[in-house]
RNA sequence: GCCCCGGUGGUGGAAUUGGUAGACACGCAGGACUUAAAAUCCUGUGACCCGCAACGGUCGUAACGGUUCAACUCCGUUCCGGGGCACCA
């Protein structure tokens, strides 16, 4: 019998299939009994089911995870091996927009062909656990779980999320003081129990929201005006669109978000319990960026005010801080409580002064010099007084009038209003309030350009408070608001003009950028703590979303600062003394302050403490951990991704109530986005309306009922079904929960996970703060999705090139060089005659004495020269002057040049850069680097098939470039060839071994005839080759035996046993497949056809090549008697038991080096000792020779090593 | 620019913990079998040098430097390639 392996392995995948081999069955389910068995849960990374199908680079993970769920069935284990899709995405949606198929059905096209080409290499799936993630009874689920995030908080005492109820309960009782608001620059920072009952609904909803783990916020997106769409960095180049060239803007837009940040702390934690490589755990680190400094507000400098008299302070401090530094101190703590514990009055009105309700900034509790006032506003110099009843005691008159007194000299006037005024007529009082402020001139600070800079001052994160007095300038965010406030009449005109520029640039662009660029606001800082004047630049490398958007540059200590400063000339304060050379910045923690203030003389690593308590003293600024990565945005403005189950009534987002999900997708006739760039979901007012008049219950019932609004038009991004995919897979057809409890504590985490390293911080970030959310919330057991991450590398493409000469850009100088030479070359061309000059920088106008004339198309010269040589040139010339007829130039067919005549033919390689277009060319009809020149010409319908070649050695030779396998380059390798030409079984063991999964590498079809070779070979073990049959008709006899296997057999099956199992236990595939071969080739060199070997190697061959090994195993047990066949297929076999008898040697061969050169070999026992050793070596020939008399100074023995003579 | 990974014969790669660099395979060359081809088998194959030959020598893991009895492996610097950088998946 032959290896048929068409015939084996089709037998097998429907054997297979009939009977359902690899369907796995959960604890609690099916037949009811548990399985004996442990769990072990082998994922592969979400495939996107692109419409190019399936590439030779895909299966390679698969591989390798099917290699390892099948060993380890074979080791006695309960295996999960799902597969399933990430099925939305913007492909689908582009493609849409394309060719009007809509996403729904091509997804389902391209879905059908993964999964045709998936069964082709016979992966183990268990299909009856597919999940898609765009089929409704699945996304309902990611929108279930949507609104679990929606409804909790991150409660930062517990350190986990809870149900937001619970914080609602807390604000009720005692305000916010427990749980600060995550977001500091929100308007609302501290309330306590009696303003959270006076808010209204949508303050309350909107103060909730900045609490939400899935929350709305606004954020900027590449909006692209032209193709009507919002664009991701990568589309977007030199601030154009990548399709089309289009302009692109910066727009700020209604977004969803994660609170991913408050996972921070146990994200970076969560690492420490999971293997994945360090590499990636560190990738993830840096990409949460965890740092601890310090927040620091610098004033914005001022224009002068004057001074109280007596006074001495600089007038920066003046505006805010009015408060008497002798009694700041105490006051302070003073004003705290009081802003604590406001009087029931005291409260009602501040509800209506705060947030600038009245169109002043008005602060409470505020110190002015020795007082606390209730009320200030500082702009228009009013403070406001609310009275309690001991205001009528004689000695508080007196105490007040002296107050009053005081305070209207330092320029404020006082207004006093009785707890009864206030509570019986608040709004009376507030008019008064109302009017009293305009009434006042504002002492407001205005900018020259005309810039509110009330209140106005930057804050800046550092994680070297040290350096403070090293700063020399700031730089902060172009996109800050701050800018247009602070920026100067003079520097208007270049700050908007670089702001301009600025939003024409991608966030990556301008992370990247190495020239240094920048302008100068005209505003100054001022350092607060010896009062410097600090210059304030904007510049594209700060960005607003990290840290505060602004930062303090210290050039001496700092690269990027330093080279700005250089760049723009700003001076440099050394603060590190001879650690600064002037050349370089110096970011050493080692120095000694000096030029530091009252830090002169202080060790660095000292300062920093001492600073950060300064800054807390003072109030200007406060210690803070910062991290680098921001709230994941979670919502994109397209059609093909998952509703958010919201609906937005008076700008608050109401949750839909669950049992009206899943809110499935529309249909959509259009795929553009709405009116103000919202997405396609917009345009679809029915069904953005459909809960009109239905009633929606509303947050925590006791808010009564809320008729419905609007559905919110944003989908989900194509994260957000990717981030649970995982426990779906372990209950795929639960309709009352995402997944059963008791089903995710069976399976529990994923054992082992494939997947690329692309995927290190996004998918791997988002999934694993999922899990920690929903443990969070008691819906599953652990906290870590997955256990052990495996990476592997990616199958690059190796591309093939073309090389098209582009006639369009062919000017004068080629066209006339050849003309040139070809005249040249010959008289026969009555040169006097004729003379010609060019026409239209397109033609030569020839013209002869006696008045005829023609022209002729610079290609056609050109073409006429490359293809047909200067002599056919001179001819075609020579007759069409002849004939005196009209000369119409001919249609001039495409003309490739092989790689190395491109360079030849016009010259430089600059220039044959620019003459020659270089086309991806299939790589499919190129043999090596040779072009199959009839094969290109009937490739894309047959576009060159007129096209010429300009060869070299008779052959037209490509050029190519190892690049990323993608259709778009034509350098994808179909599996389904491949499996067509040699089988499953080959293909899968080709990809293995090919090298190491985790790396990268150029995919070449060359290689996989020898492992075509290696199982026909191990075929040839079975049965008799045609050619070796003595007689007729015994061609392909089976020729095991039952005969006992000697030791020398056993040695090697036992060696193979060790190998295998090691290396596939450590994913070394590729080691693994050479293993079988050295093992096959041995046992054929010993001509072994015993069962006894030759069974055990076929159950471990299985999990590579599980088709040629179930046709083997089956075989090998119904022969020869039919009486020993035992029941079982291979799939459930046990793997072989490695038993170290059968390969212990008593000898070695120890290499012998001398100074670590190996020069001889010496077999000795392995027990042997030092002492003989040396006594051994030292008599040995070759070792003499080589110490040459000398005496060795050290002997070195490492046993089961090697021997080292030193001399 | 920042973060991570990689670089070994003509090619893919092996060397698992610092211990004989190049396993296994492709390709190539030569040979056997064959009318021929395919298939199969055998031999050789990092570079250079010496030699009739056996044997032997020198160099060699991107480049340079360091640690060590010993470095592809550890450390430092540089170069090159790949991945990621927040709306591709």
């Amino acid at each position: 019998m032959e290896y048929k392996f068409r015939e084996i392995e089709k037998k097998w995948q429907e054997h297979w299939n009939a009977t359902k081999a690899y369907k796995v069955s959960n604890p609690s389910t099916g037949s009811g009994q548990a399985p004996l068995k442990p769990k072990f849960y082998v994922l592969d990374m979400f495939p996107y089911p692109s419409g190019a199908g399936l590439h030779v680079g895909h299966p390679l993970g698969y591989i390798a995870s099917d290699i390892y769920s099948r060993f380890k069935r074979l080791k006695g284990f309960n295996v999960l091996h799902p597969m399933g899709y990430d099925a939305f995405g913007l492909p689908a949606e582009q493609y849409a927009i394309e060719h009007g198929v809509h996403p729904a059905v091509s997804t389902e096209q391209n879905i059908n062909n993964f999964r045709r080409q998936l069964n082709n290499i016979g992966f183990c799936y268990d299909w009856d656990r597919e999940v898609r993630t765009c089929e409704p009874g699945y996304y309902k689920w990611t929108q279930w779980i949507f609104l679990q995030l929606f409804n909790s908080f991150y409660n930062r005492t517990s350190n986990k999320a809870e149900k937001i109820d619970g914080l609602i309960a807390v604000f009720e009782k005692e305000g916010n003081a427990t749980h600060p608001i995550p977001n500091s620059q929100f308007a609302i920072s501290s309330f306590n129990a009696i303003e959270w009952k006076s808010f209204d609904e949508k303050t309350q909803q909107d103060i909730l929201m900045q609490y939400r783990l899935a929350y709305c916020g606004y954020g900027e997106v590449n909006w692209c005006e032209a193709l009507g769409t919002v664009l991701a960095n990568d589309e977007v180049v030199n601030g154009v669109s990548e399709r089309g060239g289009h302009p692109v803007v910066k727009k700020k837009l209604r977004q969803w978000y994660l609170r991913i940040t408050e996972y921070a702390d146990r994200l970076l934690e969560g690492l420490e319990r999971i293997e994945f490589s360090d590499s990636m755990k560190e990738m993830q680190s840096n990409w949460i960026g965890k740092s601890s400094g310090a927040e620091i507000t610098f004033e914005i400098q001022m224009p002068p005010l004057t001074p109280p008299e007596g006074e001495n302070r600089p007038a920066s401090e003046l505006h805010r801080q009015t408060a008497r530094a002798s009694t700041y101190g105490l006051l302070k703590e003073l004003s705290k409580e009081h802003k604590q514990s406001p009087t029931e009055e005291e409260n009602m009105l501040w509800q209506y002064l705060r947030s600038h309700k009245t169109g002043h900034h008005i602060r409470r509790q505020h110190i002015i010099d020795q007082y606390i006032v209730d009320f200030v506003c500082l702009d228009r110099r009013v403070t406001i007084e609310v009275d309690g009843g001991y205001h009528n005691n004689e000695e508080q008159r007196k105490y007040d009038e002296a107050r009053t007194a005081f305070l209207n000299e330092l320029g404020f006037e006082e207004m006093r209003f009785t707890n009864e005024e206030v509570k019986q007529n608040t709004d009376a009082v507030v008019e008064k309030i109302i009017q009293k402020l305009n009434s006042k001139p504002s002492v407001r600070k205005v900018s020259p350009s005309g810039g509110d800079l009330e209140g106005a001052s930057l804050t800046v994160y550092t994680t070297r408070p040290d350096t403070i007095f090293g700063v020399d300038f700031m730089v902060i965010a172009p996109e800050l608001d701050l800018v247009d406030q602070i920026k100067s009449a003079e520097q208007t005109a270049a700050v908007d003009e670089y702001i301009a520029y600025v939003k024409s640039r991608s966030e990556r662009e301008r992370q990247a950028e190495k020239k240094i660029t920048g302008v100068f606001t005209g505003a100054y800082a001022v350092n607060p703590f010896d009062g410097r004047e600090i210059p304030i630049w904007i510049s594209e490398y700060v960005l607003a979303g990290y840290g505060t958007g602004a930062i303090m540059a210290v050039p001496c200590g700092d690269e990027r600062d330093f080279k700005f400063a250089k760049h723009f000339n700003i001076p440099i304060t050394n603060i590190i003394g001879k650690h600064f050379n002037g050349e370089e910045a110096n970011a050493t923690k080692d120095a000694i302050l000096e030029n530091s203030g009252f830090l002169n003389g202080t060790p660095m690593r000292e300062a920093a403490e001492i600073v950060i308590n300064k800054l807390e003293e003072l109030e200007i600024g406060k210690r803070k951990v910062n991290y680098k990565m921001r709230d994941a945005a979670f919502s994109r403005q397209r059609y093909w991704g998952e509703p958010f189950p919201i609906i937005w009534k008076d700008g608050i987002a109401y949750p839909l109530p669950e049992d009206q999900l899943p809110l499935t997708l529309p249909n959509v006739e259009s795929y553009s986005p709405g009116p103000e760039g919202e997405g396609p979901l917009a345009n679809i007012p029915d069904w953005i309306h459909q809960f009109e008049g239905s009633q929606v219950p509303s947050f925590g019932g006791d808010l009564g009922e809320v008729r419905g609004g609007a559905l919110e038009t944003n989908t989900m991004p194509g994260y957000a079904g990717s981030s649970w995919y995982f426990l779906r897979y372990m209950d795929p057809q639960n309709d009352n929960a995402f997944c059963d409890r008791s089903v995710s504590d069976y399976w529990n985490q994923v054992d082992i996970y494939i997947g690329g390293t692309e995927h290190a911080v996004g998918h791997l970030l988002y999934s694993r703060m999922w899990t920690k959310a929903l443990y969070d919330l008691g819906h599953i057991g652990f906290d870590e999705p997955f256990k052990k991450l495996v990476n592997q590398g990616m199958i690059q493409g190796s591309s093939r090139f073309v090389y098209r000469l582009n006639y369009s850009k062919i000017g004068f100088e080629l066209p006339s060089s050849i003309l040139a030479r070809c005249l040249a070359q010959t008289a026969s061309i009555e040169q006097p005659n004729y003379n010609y000059r060019v026409v239209n920088n397109k033609f030569f106008l020839f013209n002869h004495t006696d008045g005829h004339t023609f022209t002729i198309h610079f290609d056609e010269i050109v073409y006429t020269y490359y293809t047909k040589g200067a002599s056919v040139l001179i001819d075609l010339l020579r007759s069409i002057m002849d004939s005196k007829a009209v000369y119409v130039s001919a249609q001039i067919p495409p003309l490739f040049f092989s790689i190395n005549k491109r360079e030849m033919s016009v010259g430089t390689s600059s220039l044959a850069e620019y003459y020659f277009d270089q086309l991806h060319v299939d790589v499919n009809i190129v043999d090596g680097y040779a072009l199959d020149i009839e094969a290109f010409k009937k490739w894309r319908n047959g576009e060159y098939a007129n096209a010429e070649f300009i060869l070299e050695d008779g052959k037209y030779i490509c050029g190519s470039e190892v690049e990323k396998m993608s259709k778009s380059k034509f350098n994808t390798v179909n599996p389904d060839d491949l499996v067509n030409k040699y089988g499953a079984d080959t293909f899968r063991m080709y990809e293995m071994f090919l090298g190491p999964v985790e790396i990268s590498k150029p995919w070449d079809t060359k290689g996989i005839e020898g492992v075509h070779r290696f199982l026909k070979k191990l075929w040839r073990l079975f049965y008799l080759p045609a050619e070796a049959s003595a007689k007729e008709g015994d061609e392909g006899k089976a020729i095991w035996t039952n005969e006992k296997a000697t030791d020398a057999e056993l040695k090697v099956l036992h060696k193979t046993i060790k190998k295998i199992e090691e290396d596939t236990e450590r994913f070394s595939f590729n080691t693994g497949v050479s293993t079988f071969m050295i093992a096959v080739n041995e046992l054929s060199d010993l001509k072994c056809h015993k069962k006894e070997i030759l069974e055990p190697l076929v159950i471990m061959l299985s999990p590579y090549a599980p088709h040629i090994a179930a046709e083997l195993y089956a075989e090998l047990r119904k022969a020869p008697s039919p009486s020993e066949r035992a029941g079982g297929e291979v799939l459930d076999a046990s793997f072989p038991k490695f038993e170290a008898k059968y390969v212990t040697e008593s000898t070695k061969d120890y290499p012998v080096a001398i100074n670590g050169k190996t020069r001889t070999e010496l077999t000795l026992d392995l027990s042997i000792t030092q002492a003989e050793v040396e006594q051994i070596v030292l008599n040995n020939e070759v070792v003499l020779k080589w110490l040459e008399g000398k005496q060795p100074k050290k002997i070195i023995y490492v046993k089961n090593k090697m021997i080292n003579i030193v001399v």
